[in-house]
DNA sequence: GTTCTTGTTGCTCATCTGTCTCCCACGTCC
DNA sequence: GGACGTGGGAGACAGATGAGCAACAAGAAC
């Protein structure tokens, strides 16, 4: 391991030209007129000596870094910000990015926000990837505008900024629609008490299938509560106790679902064989590990993450103009994982 | 927003002074001998300018990024990866670093994972973390070894490289005590077939752990399966059938421990007056949401993340030589978290 | 057949990116 | 004429890039 930082000049020496010939080999530079023998001679030495470019020298000189950066919210307490840095990550790799991120917040003030991407802007990222953990509102820090950047799971509270989201409604329609086609007709939705985009269009999806159905879907019945399992719990008991009892059950998402299978257990009825469940998100480490499996609607994070890196690496690299695609956010699909919670209701 | 690029060089125009004297000043280097109206100045212009310092420059000329890299395996699938994460990015943005991460795969190849490393080093990152999923043995690319570098929950096959990992056999001395303390003298150990370092330390550690309390543990029982919850499942049916069936019940992970969840519930045994359980990682979803909420013992993801990034710091910066700590890996405590699981046994 | 023009090929020089740092210069006061 | 107080100049870091120069060949003019 004594091998010092071989730089562009060891290799120009070695090769017995100059710097500025190493650099035109080396970058396949389109103009520069260069012997075959001499470009070969130069590739060779280089390769013997391990050279690798000086990405900082490189950056500092053409005003690019090749590095992207991530401000993500919450990465240690939800998988889906592994998902999101996951297809970023794998989509910035195959072009040559690489990323830098920052964890913030998703209460931290704007100018703790502002502050972390002004650490990224120092470092002169080439654009900046801002993503929240679950779609929402937000309100940007300002010089996010600087470089180019992505919004990945929300909407800016200002608008036209790029952004990426999950297709809320086609993916409830898809939950509710699964339950129909098994041949349910009393279908109850648990919904979540916390007001964001997902909440508003998961319901009104729930209705309007319903309804397109022909079943009535105004009337149908829908209880909130906070959005984690004990609330899913709750809301489950009250609307197991209706009188027209539902016998397929939405659930805003997996943990409510979770919630809803141990109401369903204590009030003695079998899943699916009595009340059929869907959820939300697809949270392995609970859909997949429920019993029955639960079947439920997946949240694009990984494609959000990696939709969002390649259209930000193309408009650094010119080839996009983001501010055309800036007017409505991109909406990417929720497809439905199918499990064993559905089946046809009882006669 | 038309603030070009403002550097030094704006400053000291906009301060009448020269480029150095602005440097000076800036980086408050303590041979210079600049008056005190003169500073007051240059800084006054700097803030009014917006001026901030271009790393990609400071770093070319101080052989310094202030960036770490963090290879991360599986980002996406366990939610370890995301307390790592944060914990070593709340160390390193403290002391003004930053992070630069790259997921790989525990089953990806050598060379790959030595591209991964490779690429970090392009971007001369000053110290690299290297952090696997659980706990375990890896064979760690060779260029690594040129610039400090810190393994996070492994040990490297080679050895002599600064490690953190957590107090396997603590942690499991605790979630047994806690059985113990609640007066179970028929306790169960449900393990994971994979041969890691965590199951072999905890199997010792639990029969040690009663065998002080003087109960035999040689002879007690021990099933194992794969660690997830269908295995967790099966071993559970299998221990819990015993005639001297367990009242205490130790499983290996959170995972596992919801599968005997599911058997025990199966078996009409309730929990935890019919039967006590502990579990190990403290995943949040599933302990604090399994009814009723699971006693567990927690890693020290956070902990070890932060750990890390503290002593390579400390390394970069010259304050610690890691060479000297590289002998023995460094462990850090898994706490039990209690939540209600466990109960005295039935008279 | 010689000289000049024009073109092409192959490679190098000088300069630039933004910042740090060693070393030197100037003025003033005892 | 040192000592002190203030400040500036000139590389260096590693590589990118456009202008420019030498060498040689082909063609044209004489």
């Amino acid at each position: 391991m004594s091998n010092k930082n071989i730089g562009i000049k060891d290799v120009a020496v070695a090769a017995g030209v100059s710097v500025t010939t190493v650099s035109h080999v080396l970058n396949e530079v389109s103009y520069a007129r260069v012997r075959p023998e001499t470009r070969d001679k130069v590739r060779a030495v280089a390769e013997q000596l391990g050279y690798g470019p000086n990405r900082l020298a490189q950056a500092l000189r053409t005003q690019r870094t090749g590095m992207l950066g991530l401000v993500s919210e919450e990465i240690a307490t939800t998988p889906h910000a592994g998902r999101i840095i996951l297809g970023a990550d794998e989509a910035a790799k195959a072009r040559g990015y690489n990323l830098m991120i920052i964890n913030t917040s998703g209460s931290a003030s704007l100018e703790s926000r502002q502050a972390d991407v002004q650490a990224l802007l120092d470092r002169r990222v080439d654009g900046i990837l801002y993503a929240t953990m679950y779609h929402r509102d937000v309100e940007l820090p300002a010089n996010l505008g600087s470089v180019p950047s992505v919004l990945v799971d929300s909407v800016a509270t200002g608008g036209n900024i790029t952004a990426v989201i999950p297709d809320e409604e086609g993916g409830a329609r898809a939950a509710v629609g699964a339950l129909l086609e098994a041949g349910h007709t009393r279908v109850g939705f648990i919904n979540n008490t916390h007001d964001v985009p997902a909440t508003r269009q998961r319901l009104q999806a729930f209705r309007a299938t319903l309804t397109e159905a022909g079943l009535h879907g105004d009337a149908a019945p829908v209880e909130s509560e906070v959005s984690e399992v004990q609330g899913g719990y709750e809301a489950a008991r009250r609307i197991l106790a209706r009188e027209d009892r539902p016998t397929g059950l939405f659930c805003y998402n997996d943990r409510m679902a979770m919630g809803a299978y141990r109401a369903a257990a204590e009030l003695g009825l079998a899943i699916p064989a009595d009340l059929s469940v869907v959820g939300f998100d697809d949270q392995e480490l609970i859909a997949a590990n429920l019993h029955p499996g639960l079947t439920t609607v997946a949240l694009p994070h990984y494609e959000m993450g990696a939709w969002a890196t390649e259209h930000l690496i193309d408009a650094v690299e010119g080839k996009t103009d983001l501010s055309l695609m800036s007017l409505h956010p991109t909406i990417l699909g929720c497809p439905l994982v199918r499990r064993d919670s559905i089946a046809a209701p009882r006669q």
